[in-house]
DNA sequence: ACGATATTGCCAAATATTTAACAAAAATGT
DNA sequence: ACATTTTTGTTAAATATTTGGCAATATCGT
């Protein structure tokens, strides 16, 4: 497949998916680019020119099928399998996405929670059992796993992505506040959360000027 | 002030700051931005170009000096003042956030919680009680809060947003899986979490094929 | 003190992204 | 059945962003 459809248009991807469900919810059967701009918020000619990366999906003087460019662009974010995810640092941040069950209607499957804390070590979460990060990597050589998250502090970031590199896992969601070192094969999300406030200070400064 | 900054530029200063403040705790006096290139992973003439939208920090022959740079740079950022928070919707997320101590290290000070679980409300997490959600308003015209984090499910965001711009709250982070409808006067700032799982997905799928 | 070296700030070129324009094709209305 | 309207897919133009090049200026070593 085509490998140079642009991180700009693959970053609007999950807003698309979103919209089209949401008016797939509605029972809206079809929408042109035009009506969908109004509500999604991109021109009407960008919103085209984005599909058309990926195929043809609309058709002249109609418009564009709701339920079937909704699975369309499913299948372009490969929502068409189950990935196996595990949690690494079960505090706050950990528990809060491991209580979440969003992720698991996309098919995003939690399998394990790993922490180094021996009083949080044998707590159950969401019905999962939260093991020692010691006996992480044995897990990962015998779990295919996907994607992990990684909510330990900043310390112990770049200890578990090492870890995780060596166990071939796919994917990282990290949410520490770091920039980690990891091999070129590995995916890498970050959640920088402090960068956002820093935006919205950064405006709210320029509004008092 | 220059009001034509990029978001491209303004969302790359974050990155800066921190990388900064890690120099800075290295006892680091100066960087050149060839140097800072290297270890913050921009080019060095992007570095050079996003700086000089700001003013001219640097000097021929010697670089930059981190510390000089670093408070430059929170200057731009608006950190030389602090802001007033509240979380709204103290369940998984809310507490999560709330128990985070660093934000206010950056001076983002905490100064309410809202919920409209009667079994929520009341409860005190670090050291805020949980206030109903019915009493917000109140609570608004007599705080001056900055920026409201809203932590409420999809379909209660849209309502607090509303309650919020009434109140003339100046900004929102928001973590509802949702585009709030909110006057433009206000700055808003989304944390999607899925969006960065499905786009973890996408490049996933196309490893396979 | 002075030539060699380093490095910025800025401008210009190269890329990337977004928007506009429109012919071709399908739908709609009479 | 056929003219009118709608709307796509695609190409081209317009913008925005990033990168490269270099004169000006400061530092460094001797
Ligand atoms: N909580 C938030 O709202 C928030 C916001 C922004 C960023 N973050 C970042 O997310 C991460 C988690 O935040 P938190 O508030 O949940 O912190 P936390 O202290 O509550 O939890 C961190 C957990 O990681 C575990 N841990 C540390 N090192 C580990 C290791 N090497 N292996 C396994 N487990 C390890 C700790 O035992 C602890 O349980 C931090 O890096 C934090 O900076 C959190
Ligand atoms: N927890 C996660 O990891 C996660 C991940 C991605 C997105 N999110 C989003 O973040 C939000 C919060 O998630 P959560 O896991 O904390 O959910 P949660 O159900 O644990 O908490 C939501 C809280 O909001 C409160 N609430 C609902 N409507 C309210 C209203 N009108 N006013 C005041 N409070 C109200 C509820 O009482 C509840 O305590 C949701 O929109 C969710 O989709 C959460």
């Amino acid at each position: 497949m085509d490998n140079s459809i642009s991180m700009a248009v693959i970053k609007r991807l999950p807003k698309y998916h979103r919209y089209l469900k949401e008016l797939l919810d509605r029972d809206v059967k079809r929408i042109s680019s035009k009506e969908l701009s109004e509500i999604i918020g991109f021109t009407a000619s960008q919103i085209r020119q984005d599909l058309n990366n990926f195929g043809g999906f609309g058709q002249q003087g109609y418009g564009y099928n709701v339920e079937d460019l909704y699975k369309e662009i499913g299948k372009i974010l490969g929502l068409t399998k189950t990935y196996k995810t595990v949690i690494i640092g079960a505090g706050n941040l950990g528990q809060a996405l491991a209580n979440y069950t969003s992720f698991g209607s996309y098919g995003f499957e939690l399998v394990g929670i790993f922490d180094k804390n021996p009083k949080i070590v044998g707590l159950e979460i969401n019905g999962i059992e939260v093991t020692d990060v010691d006996l992480m990597k044995k897990f990962l050589e015998n779990n295919d796993v996907d994607i992990a998250y990684i909510c330990t502090n900043k310390t112990g970031a770049q200890f578990v992505a090492d870890i995780l590199v060596q166990a071939k896992v796919k994917a990282i969601w990290n949410f520490a506040p770091v920039d980690l070192k990891v091999s070129e094969d590995i995916r890498v999300e970050n959640v920088h959360l402090i960068d956002d406030l820093l935006t919205l200070s950064y405006f709210l400064k320029e509004q008092g000027e």
